[in-house]
DNA sequence: AATGCTCTCAACCGCACTCAT
DNA sequence: AATGAGTGCGGTTGAGAGCAT
């Protein structure tokens, strides 16, 4: 246990240059160490603290903008479903976070809640059947919902350098585990290789751009360079070498300049 | 123009789970 | 089997933007 939590630790919005030195290590190391992708980058940020920062911002698959209302309906009918288990409605809607459809529920669901209200008709104003007023979290239909986990792989979750055989041998049959659990549910929109497929897409459309755009709906997705990078990656014994060899402040100039 | 209110969303916290040792 | 480290998830908070008065 590391009770050493130093008062240097960073909290708060992260900066641009913070994002640039994350996307690089992220890109670099994969997107499941982040412990020691935390230490590493010299972030001054807990693994935590990175992992919430790509999953709900720098990850190039991310959609940005509002909900479309095709997306506003998977949310409503996933949830009634599910209940207050964002990650696996986020698993449904790509290009989505947990955390924005946890957002978008809590205001537009306490809006419509509100609306029934004074409507004094509650719950007549939703779309959906039975659990769909649970935007409250002690619903108890939501909260004895069996947690029936099937462990479906995230949208946002690369693989990163997982793929590259050795990386991380460990947690092949984690990854294992998540590809039968997807195949097994049937009832998804989506598929999870429609899922990679759109974010390829959405990659080969975007082109190389070299930073973010904010007029683009859709995140950039070649910050970085995959291929050139794994190159670096050798084993856990090397990673502090790695880490003060590492010139990133030429990279970062490419970025934000 | 100033003020207050509402909405949105990024980020934190605590707990639970998984996996390696 | 027990334990600790790392990770994921859901709930909550707070800052800033936008809107209404």
């Amino acid at each position: 246990m590391r009770h050493v939590e130093d008062e240097s630790i960073r909290k708060g919005p992260w900066t641009e240059h913070e994002d640039v030195q994350l996307v690089f290590y992220v890109n670099t190391f994969g997107d499941r160490r982040w412990d020691f992708i935390a230490k590493v980058s010299g972030l001054n940020r807990t693994g935590k603290s990175c992992r919430l920062r790509w999953v709900n911002y720098l990850h190039p698959g991310l959609k940005r903008g509002r909900m479309t209302p095709h997306e506003e309906r998977l949310v409503l009918e996933y949830h009634s479903k599910w209940g207050n288990r964002w990650s696996r409605i986020a698993r449904k809607l790509p290009g989505r976070t947990d955390n924005e459809i946890k957002n978008y529920w809590r205001t537009h669901m306490r809006k419509k809640a509100q609306e029934s209200k004074r409507g004094s008709s509650p719950s007549s104003s939703f779309s959906n059947s039975s659990s769909s007023s649970s935007f409250c979290t002690n619903d108890p239909i939501v909260d004895s919902m069996p947690m029936t986990e099937t462990k479906e792989r995230s949208f946002y979750d690369t693989g990163g350098i997982e793929m590259v055989p050795n990386s991380r041998p460990k947690n092949n049959t984690t990854l294992m585990k998540y590809a039968k659990d997807d195949s097994e549910e049937h009832e998804g929109i989506y598929s999870m290789d429609e899922i990679w497929k759109d974010i390829d897409l959405l990659e080969i459309d975007d082109g190389m751009k070299p930073v973010f755009d904010p007029y683009s709906e859709i995140m950039p997705s070649h910050i970085w360079d995959y291929s050139s990078i794994n190159s670096f990656w050798t084993t856990d014994s090397g990673q502090e070498e790695f880490s003060t060899y590492m010139a990133f402040p030429a990279t970062s100039e490419r970025l934000l300049g």
